[in-house]
DNA sequence: CCCTGTGGCAAACAGTTGTTTACTGAAACC
DNA sequence: GGTTTCAGTAAACAACTGTTTGCCACAGGG
């Protein structure tokens, strides 16, 4: 029934290895809602699947390899959406609201993938922590340089606007964290919480926003 | 040796097993500097200790009490360190450097500790998670309670000035991941990174204490 | 001085883990 | 159409896990 449904330039042979990938991608996102990446075992994805053990290495070596990848399929989508806010130019109280209104929607749509970066990002698993670090700063440096085309950083310096690029970037994983964290609660709460999450963060977002302005920018 | 160095009003009893649930506490830390909780068995703390499994019974329920107790070992500190910063009355400027100051430096005297509580704070473990969680609620008020004393905070309503608190505390674990994360480098660079680190955090506080300034307190 | 409370021990338990081995069947290629 | 390639299999491996059991040695209070 879904013969037709893969890209034709792809083997069957091909198209069914990455779809069993995908499987195990899938089930260790999965798993990995309610535990950390070194205590996930491999056993544990295979049989979720519903595939032999064995199998797993035709796709990972181990699973930090699994864990790298997933990095990437998380941060991807995140690119996407940041590129998107950072691309219309507008007044700074708009983006900030809009800003705020992506990185809740992107949690909404992706928590598990959201979870996943918060906690291996200062994980167990060293070349995990390390692809989420270089994904992270790939991801300053693109809101530095978007910052530096505004005509409010006329007069910075390289350094402090990496700074202030780093600065939005920490808060908005902070941000994306903070909702992840409180939709674990019961959906009673969770609209009330999620409201006053995005309340703080607009209101922080504005204070950085203010002291931008009044930053002493060298002639 | 230290037969007269343990407190008098202790009995011998209870301050040998005091001593082996330290022992196992020290033990769990170190090996957590390359793990995280939950990947970490009990078998594997009490061999390090060099005491049967079943002791650890004695002590700890679950792995994840021995986790709590952590996390209150881990923060008293900090808690104390803080406290002692905000205290002084200075210049602006100048408390900005006492921090950053004060934080590398717990960083250096403690990195398994902040390492560990930086892990956990997302970590698989919910009980450890709540934990660190509601310490650093505590932390943000105590925060929010020197900042309303401050005449800087003349006419901020209550909301804004915790939102202001949590964007320093926010700030400060950010800067002792990053700090800790950094030391795990080999030595050579060590001092280069963590002077980098230093000197942006110092920055950004500079421009957060600048939006502050310019915040529109209500009348 | 004896008795009780208890921190720690040794042993055994059923499960689970990661990894290797030789294999099968079907897609892909010439 | 025969041959090669290779994703997935089943079974076995030693090593490890958390937890329970009965036991001992000994500090502390009477």
């Amino acid at each position: 029934m879904n013969s037709s449904s893969t890209p034709a330039t792809l083997g069957v042979r091909q198209a069914q290895k990455l779809k069993t990938r995908q499987a195990l991608l899938d089930a260790a996102l999965k798993l990995l809602e309610e535990q950390s990446l070194s205590s996930l075992g491999l056993r544990e994805v295979t049989r979720v699947v519903g595939v032999a053990p064995a199998a797993f290495y035709r796709h990972f070596r181990d699973m930090a390899e699994l864990g790298v990848a997933l990095v990437e399929e998380s941060l991807a989508s995140l690119h996407v959406m940041i590129r998107a806010v950072l691309a219309e130019q507008q007044e700074a109280e708009e983006v900030i609201d809009r800003s705020v209104e992506a990185v809740a929607d992107h949690v909404r749509r992706h928590p598990a993938h959201v979870r996943f970066v918060a906690r291996e990002r200062h994980g167990g698993v060293r070349a995990v922590r390390e692809a989420i670090a270089a994904e992270l700063a790939r991801f300053g440096d693109e809101v530095a340089a978007a910052l530096a085309a505004q005509e409010a950083s006329r007069g910075w310096s390289a350094e402090d606007v990496r700074m202030l690029a780093g600065l939005y970037v920490d808060h908005l994983v902070m941000t994306a964290s903070a909702f992840v964290e409180a939709s674990a609660d019961d959906p009673a709460e969770e609209r009330a919480e999620e409201r006053a999450i995005a309340d703080t963060a607009r209101r922080q977002l504005r204070l950085i926003s203010l002291g931008r302005r009044h930053w002493p920018a060298a002639s």
